[in-house]
DNA sequence: CTATTCCTCCAAAACGTTTCGGATCGCTTT
DNA sequence: AAAGCGATCCGAAACGTTTTGGAGGAATAG
């Protein structure tokens, strides 16, 4: 393995000056820089991050902390695209991503600083993490940056990126009331989770807007999870047949929905209305096609090691990245003309 | 921050005598070794793992090479999956794992060797790689210890895990001979792909075995694409009405196969019995829902980390690991009673 | 009593880089 | 001729750890 030591003797110069050669630094010739530049690719010279870090006391390398990757969650891309996401732009101004994953055995062992510290990360992105995850407390405590995914944290040292959940769940629920529904049930996520908070509440506000009782009862959580959603759909339309359609906070529990609803033997989309939210790929090959709020992930993942890159930097304008979502209209909300 | 000098000066020694205790050395008393303990917990210390690789000449990292991973690539969930795996043996050692991923024009402004190196990774895994990928030619050459998915390179410093795919191939063409069709398509990968070869050498197998005509029409290639197999499934059924049965090389593309028969009004599985192959999480969400091979993806890349540590620490027995394939008979092939 | 062994500890070198604070030399300015 | 300056280079320290090769002393063996 060629060192910058072998690059000075092959030249004929001190290690100095090679270091400051190959890093641009303008104190050296024209030509003895290229000499150097020329034995540094004919030794095949590749530069020691960890020696490099160890000075300069940073490892360009950033921690991607996620929680419970595992067989199941592949099930909404959710993790994956945001993964996606953020290696793109982190390969793009030449960083590198180191994947934690937590998980509640794991947690008690090691604290965030301590992983992050150790693995020597500049900063930190956070993603599934619940709103009650000792992390959390621990990591706006801390004094390395992160950013945080769909949860509104801001300080001198954490940032977030997230949808627009309000709007985002208001134009679903408009996109109901168009089509003339006026009796629509929700299916939320958690009580204590901020996405669901938000999209509750545009979910109100639409229905205030249209003029709408917002009937609490017809209001239930399903926990993101498809059999929950389905338990609770089935029972929901078994005591309010009254029922027409239905908005769920992710699209896993709109699929649970739509089970149960085939099951009392509804049809879908004339006699029950489903929309659900995210634009997972199960999505849009379900039948009926599911009709959803599209959140674009990689995106959020993009954003997310931007800002985090800015702000380690110091070059970030705001800690907050707000991202649009979208309306995709498919055969579970209208039927196909 | 503070350091294993910080220790030292706490507890009165040397930091020679505070790195040997907090590794567990036996020549340093019992009990200044737990004076050392304390004093570094109270400091909240955490070794800086840059200095330790860099004395240790490694960093406890491996490289994950994949290649294209965007958007698109969740549909099929390979890449996730065996991510999550990797993810999972690599923490259970308390490896890292930092994430390559190589686009086309990247790939040209920097080798493998280098890429490696630069981050000075122990070793990697390459998994989504063509045969015909330039990098492949490197990474035999390279010193560097690696292990590939799906490609069966074996040498000093390269191993490989992959599934049995003859035998998996086998067991779909049985199971649908088992089910009475004699006049079954195949929908291949590309030409040149090794899981394509076995794949298409298992059908002929079960054919041949079983004493019927293999008609190489029959046999087209669908590159994985979903679109692609619809195509040439739609082209096939037109000109040989007396097909009744497909075998498809990847699950994309028996969804493909089942639009094109739902196109010319066939029934499935009445009409055309459709197998696939890999076990994505759309199979089971399809309608109807797909029979498949399945391969326990998470388990690859469990295996693949778990070979290249081993290989990494000297004591692989085998370069080789060979994952059994599950055939999940589902609604594309056979009615539910 | 001397020689040997064991236990416990330590000083210093090494890993490969960056960077601070000069040093040298030739040229221009006064 | 002295002083100043810009261009180009370099020595040495620093980053935080591991490891080598002992040192010192107490206990044991002969």
């Amino acid at each position: 393995m060629t060192t910058i030591k072998d690059i000075a003797k092959a030249a004929g110069v001190s290690i100095t000056t090679v270091s400051r050669a190959l890093n641009g630094y303008s104190d050296v010739n024209e030509k003895t820089r290229q000499k150097i530049i020329e034995i540094a690719k004919q030794l095949n010279y590749s530069p020691n991050t960890l020696a490099r870090g160890l000075v300069m006391n940073k490892s360009k390398t950033i921690g991607l902390l996620v929680s419970g990757l595992t067989r199941e969650s592949a099930k909404d891309n959710f993790t994956f695209e945001v993964l996606a996401g953020v290696n793109q732009y982190v390969s793009e101004v030449d960083y590198d991503m180191v994947l934690f994953s937590t998980t509640s055995t794991k947690q008690r062992e090691k604290t965030y600083t301590q992983l992050c510290r150790e693995r020597r990360v500049d900063g930190a992105i956070l993603q599934g993490i619940r709103v009650d995850d000792p992390y959390l407390q621990e990591v706006v405590e801390s004094d390395i940056p992160c950013v945080l995914i769909d949860i509104p944290i801001k300080s001198e040292t954490v940032g977030y990126v997230t949808t627009d959940n309000v709007l985002g769940a208001k134009k679903a629920a408009q996109h109901l009331l168009a089509l003339g529904h006026r009796h629509i049930a929700m299916v939320n996520g958690y009580e204590y989770a901020f996405v669901s908070e938000q999209r509750f509440k545009g979910f109100r506000e639409a229905l205030l807007e249209a003029g709408i009782f917002l009937n609490e009862q017809w209001v239930v959580n399903g926990a993101f999870q498809e059999e929950k959603a389905e338990r609770e759909a089935l029972r929901l339309l078994q005591q309010h047949p009254e029922i027409t359609a239905f908005f769920c906070a992710s699209d896993l529990m709109a699929l649970g929905v739509m089970k149960a609803a085939k099951k009392l033997g509804k049809r879908i989309p004339e006699e029950i209305a489903v929309i659900g939210y995210d634009d997972i790929i199960l999505a849009s090959y379900a039948t009926p096609p599911l009709s959803t709020i599209a959140q674009n992930k990689f995106a959020m993942g993009y954003e997310a090691a931007k800002l985090l890159i800015e702000m380690l930097e110091g070059k970030a304008h705001s800690h907050v990245k707000i991202l649009e979502t979208e309306l995709k209209i498919r055969e579970s909300t209208v039927k196909n003309q």
